[in-house]
Order: C-alpha cells, then sequence, then structure tokens
DNA sequence: CTGAAAGCGCTAACAC
DNA sequence: GTGTTAGCGCTTTCAG
C-alpha cells in the first residue's frame, strides 16, 4: 500500500495549519468561524487527493473507533444471518463497522469483557448464546459499557432488550392450531431458562386453558445431539399418539421435527399439523409449506439502534429499556384447517 | 466505563520502564535479556490488575490493527454464512477480529478502497459482488492490499484465490446424472461472466459430448425478480419437456427450479432429477433430499488463512495463488437411479 | 539489561 | 479566524 497523506500534508501543501483541516474535516468550520472561501479550497483538496483521516489515529485520540460487536451463537443460524443482515445495514448507514464474533473462544465470563474492550468497540448487540453466564453481561452492564441484548434476556439482568412478544406469539399460533381443528396440541421447545422459552410455554398454556384442552409440553436438552434430540421426540410422538399438532419452540427444533415426522410416516397437514417459532426460507419453500411465527427483523434491527444511537460516549445512559415487538404469523399449508374438507363433503 | 490502566501505570507501580514494561508483553523479554525474575514479576502485575494493551494505540504505532475485513454479498446465503462461520473461527484464533461488510453500501468503485482503508483491516477475504468492478479489485491488488478472493474470481484479473474445481465438479455430477440413467440433462445458470459460470458450463459439456448427448443450457439473467426468473423457468421447462435431469448452478437458482418444478406438478426424481451447486441444510431436509455439490468450507478457509497468514504487513506478498479445491457430490434422492426399479422387476 | 525519548495521525484547549 | 502545542497509549531506536 503506497504511504497514505496525512492531515500535516494536507495542512502544508495548502499553507495552514492542521488545526484548521481539522476543523474543517469535523464540519466545525462555521463553529470556528473559518472562512467559507477557506473551508471549500481544503474540502476540494481533500476530495482531489482523496485524503481521508486516519480511523485509527482518530480513535486513539477521541475514545471512539465507530465499531459496533455483533455477538451471536451461530451466523449459520438463518435467523440470526438475517438480523446481522439488517444491522450491518444500519450500522454502515451511521458511519459503523460490525464487527462480528460468535463466543464460542470466548466462553467462560470475563473473556467476553476483555475481548469487548480489545476490540474497542463502542458498543455490543448481543443474543447471549447458551453458555454466556449471566455475570458477564451484569459486568458489562457495571461497566456501562453501551449493551443492548435481543432474542432473549436473561432473567434478572437490568439490560436494554429488543424482542418479541413471545407470550403473544405462542398464544396466537397455538390458538390458531385450535381454530383449525387440532385439539391436542403439543409444545416442542427447549428445557432452558432462557426468558423467551417460559414466555412460550405461558402463551401456549393459556391458550389451552381458554379452550379446557390438555396441554402435552416436551422439553428437550439443547446439548444434545441431533441424533438424541430425534430419538427423543420419537419416544414422545410414540408416547403421546393422540397428538395431532405441534407448536415448535426454535427453528432448529423444528427441523429436527420435521426428520421425525417423515420417519414415523405422518403426513403434514393430516396427520400433525405444525407451526414453528423462527420464519426462514426453508419452511417457505419446504414440500408442505411451514406456518411460521416471523420475527420482524427490520423493526429488530431498527428499534436496536434506536436505543444505542442516542447513547453518546462517556454520558451512558443508565435507563435501561425492554422493547418488545409484534411478531407475525405467517399461515402456510402445514396447518390447513381441518374443516375445510368436511363442509366440501356436505 | 472505568478508567483503563495503561501501559504507563503497571511501569509506575513496578519502579520500572515502560519500555521494559512493552518489552516483556510482546514476548521479547529473552531476546532483550530481560531478568526472568522481572519478567515474572511484570506478567503477575499485569494478571492482577488485568491490564491489556490498548490494541488502538498499538495500532498506530504499528499500522497493524488485527482485522480481517470479510465483504461478501449476503450474509443470509447459508454457504456465505457457513464459510463466515469458518473463517471467523480462524480468525479469532490467530488473534483477529472479522469486519463483516456486504457491499450494498459501498456500490460502485472506489468506495470499497477507500472503506477498506478506513477500517484499516489488514486483509481482506472477499466474494466480489456482481456488482464489483474488476477495476476495484486490481486497485487493490496495485496498492498491495493483502486481498483473496473466494467462491469466484473475475477474469484477467491476477489476484489470490480459493475456490473448488467447477469444471470437474459440473462434469462428475452431470456425469453422475447420465449414468443414472437421465439421457436429456439441462444446465441452468446464470448469464454472467463470473469464472466459476463458464467452468460449469465447461465441465456440464464436456461430459455430455463424451457420451454424445445434446446440451440444454438455460441462462438466467441474476438481475430479474424471482417472479421473472420463474416465468423464464417455467417457459424453458415447458419448450424442452423431453428433459428429465437438471443441474442447477447455484443453490438459491435451484430454489426456484424447486418452485417451478413443484408447480408443474413434475416428481422429483421420476419426472425429474435434481443436482444442485452449493448444499445447505435446505436441500438435506427437503421432502426429496436434493443431491448437491458441496464446497469444502472449512478447507476454503483453512487456505484463505495459509495464503494470509504468512504476508507480514509491509512486505507484501506479489506472488498470487490460486487454490482449487475438490468438491463432494453428496448424492440424496433426487438424482436417484431410474435404473434400479427395473431390475428390480426383473 | 534498562530507560529516555521520539513519534504514529489526530483533536482540541489555548494562545495570538 | 488561524496557528501552537500537548497529549491519546503504544513501540522501538539508541544510549547507557
Amino acid at each position: 500500500m503506497d504511504k497514505k497523506i496525512s492531515i500535516v500534508d494536507v495542512a502544508n501543501a495548502l499553507n495552514i495549519s492542521k488545526t484548521t483541516v481539522s476543523f474543517v474535516l469535523n464540519g466545525r468550520g462555521k463553529e470556528k468561524r473559518i472562512s467559507d472561501a477557506l473551508s471549500n479550497k481544503v474540502m476540494a483538496f481533500i476530495e482531489e487527493v482523496g485524503f481521508k483521516p486516519n480511523p485509527i489515529a482518530k480513535g486513539l485520540r477521541t475514545g471512539k473507533v465507530n465499531n459496533i460487536s455483533l455477538v451471536m451463537d451461530n451466523i449459520a443460524n438463518p435467523f440470526f444471518a438475517d438480523v446481522a443482515k439488517a444491522i450491518e445495514e444500519r450500522a454502515y448507514e451511521q458511519g459503523f463497522c460490525v464487527i462480528y464474533s460468535t463466543m464460542k473462544n470466548l466462553v467462560g465470563s470475563k473473556k467476553l469483557i476483555e475481548a469487548l474492550r480489545d476490540n474497542h468497540a463502542d458498543a455490543c448487540i448481543i443474543a447471549a448464546p447458551i453458555n454466556v453466564k449471566g455475570e458477564v453481561i451484569t459486568a458489562l452492564v457495571k461497566d456501562k459499557f453501551p449493551i443492548i441484548m435481543f432474542d432473549h434476556y436473561l432473567n434478572g439482568i437490568d439490560c436494554n432488550y429488543v424482542g418479541i412478544d413471545n407470550k403473544s406469539s405462542a398464544f396466537n399460533a397455538t390458538r390458531h392450531l385450535i381454530d383449525m381443528g387440532y385439539k391436542s396440541v403439543a409444545l416442542i421447545t427447549f428445557a432452558n431458562a432462557e426468558t423467551q422459552i417460559q414466555d412460550r410455554i405461558d402463551g401456549y398454556n393459556s391458550a389451552l386453558k381458554e379452550k379446557k384442552l390438555k396441554s402435552h409440553i416436551k422439553k428437550v436438552i439443547a446439548t444434545q445431539n441431533e441424533n438424541q434430540i430425534m430419538e427423543s421426540l420419537m419416544k414422545f410422538f410414540e408416547k403421546f399418539d393422540m397428538i395431532n399438532a405441534v407448536l415448535f419452540g426454535s427453528a432448529n427444533l423444528c427441523k429436527i421435527g420435521l426428520k421425525v415426522i417423515k420417519r414415523l410416516g405422518l403426513a403434514i397437514p393430516y396427520d400433525i399439523a405444525i407451526i414453528t417459532f423462527d420464519d426462514c426460507e426453508f419452511f417457505e419453500y419446504y414440500n408442505t409449506p411451514i406456518t411460521a411465527i416471523a420475527q420482524p427483523v427490520a423493526s429488530i434491527a431498527d428499534n436496536i439502534f434506536n436505543l444505542l444511537l442516542p447513547v453518546p460516549k462517556y454520558i451512558k445512559n443508565t435507563i435501561t429499556q425492554k422493547i418488545t415487538l409484534p411478531a407475525h404469523l405467517n399461515i402456510r399449508e402445514s396447518s390447513k384447517s381441518l374443516i375445510i374438507p368436511v363442509h366440501r363433503n356436505i
């Protein structure tokens, strides 16, 4: 890379001081009452030679690096990939770069904090992976490091959060299945203490209670491998063979469930109807397209930035907010009404 | 965020100079013949107070920021998401952060170069989006900015590259279809000049030529929307109704193709067999699992890093390498033999 | 073996 | 209105 031109070079070339250049560069010309003529001359010269202030030097000086750290379990999960894309768009609009990281390599506790400080990110957007201890987040909050959680938060942790209304989403989905004629609706979810899981369980339960139906909840161990989970679902379906509809608590769970259903030779939706949390292309294109609860990715990204941007560096916001967005039920064939064929036969 | 401790603080606390601290910090104690006793004392103190050198300051001084820029079209594309994940793992192992960006916002030309310099990434790994002009890459190469392309390169551009052997992959896939009994094999791909596309066409053609079969190539306009592409594929299938197998040139194309096939009421693989480039979960879980040419993600990431790591900053490697990896054909039901049932009937 | 000091490129108080 | 100058925290040359 050729030697880069610095602010001193432009100052010298123009026979002015670098302060002046710095001021016009940062749009403080007016404020500092630098003549328009000079300002324009500087701007023109900068444009001509393609000078760009060195962000590292700027960062060292100002303590702000225009980086946002995005921490997620797994970028290969479609929901996260979509969020990443949306966040990146917003970030670049605002002049931030996105430093992406999972926390696989940072497992444990203090590693995350150190990493964030090391990266010198100005803020952190995080969907805490399962293995992240609450104290890590607490430590960051206590440090007044700007942090925003999404997808789910950790119970008892006072931290900014943007997510969907899990309870009513689960309620609506369960209700939809009941309305379509399915009376034995199961919920298959993970056995973690993450808040969104409990909310989904609550929503599911209250929809059933309203119609005085029985609940069938299967909690899968998140750390098990796919085969173990399949095994366990297989047993569940065999034991409760009256079940004719399932609400899956996550996209991955649903995918495994579909394999199991296929193996059991059940037809969707006639033998078993399906709705899942988290929409993705997969569900839309599946042979029997799967009804899914879509998280409003764009809106999540927008809200995260609304929370982030007003926080000036060093004047840290101490008021945390939890923002809950509505999710959208994309109704597809997998939850088609059992009732319609009956009408047709009449 | 509390005030951070600096190298001067630890030097003062220990009554030594910051030079000494710096040396032991960078593992140059032995070389500088600093006593083990002192070294250990420094290390212990650093550990105790949790001091971490400020990477920004370090970056300003050394010109190296331990960031790698990863540029891809779309993180929401599963293949890219997988690569991103693999690259991130390698990067963090080596102490790099990954700055992720699409180039949506950087469309055009010089923007990318500027952005890279702005980010002060040490290197760039790039799967050039369709709209990226060759001259951008050339400019970076000319600047001796460490850059590695993957997935595809641009014709006539001398640049490091890691990708699969598209020609033989296409050859093998086509050959597999022929061997399975399908004699009218079509290739559906994009109408771009990207190198990997031409290679795939070549491989496809030579497999057909070897068996003296006729080729049917449909080139889709990449900038068309999904409906337009569906329309165009629909016409293609209707016009050439003797086609009983298709090789798709990309995962997205295949997904659209599957929709079309469904709409036409064709059964896979009996009416039409399918193989696609780029494997992903979707194809594995699809009702009729789709045979796919899987790019060796882990190996691609490894090779990218092998190319990247030996390049010391400022001593730029002027020899460019193109590394071609074998892809793996994951054979699934969508290309099941037409011949077996015949044998069974005997 | 260790320390003083220069400087990476930039910002911003403080002169003039 | 504009220039001088002191750092931000670190590395590294050069003297001792």
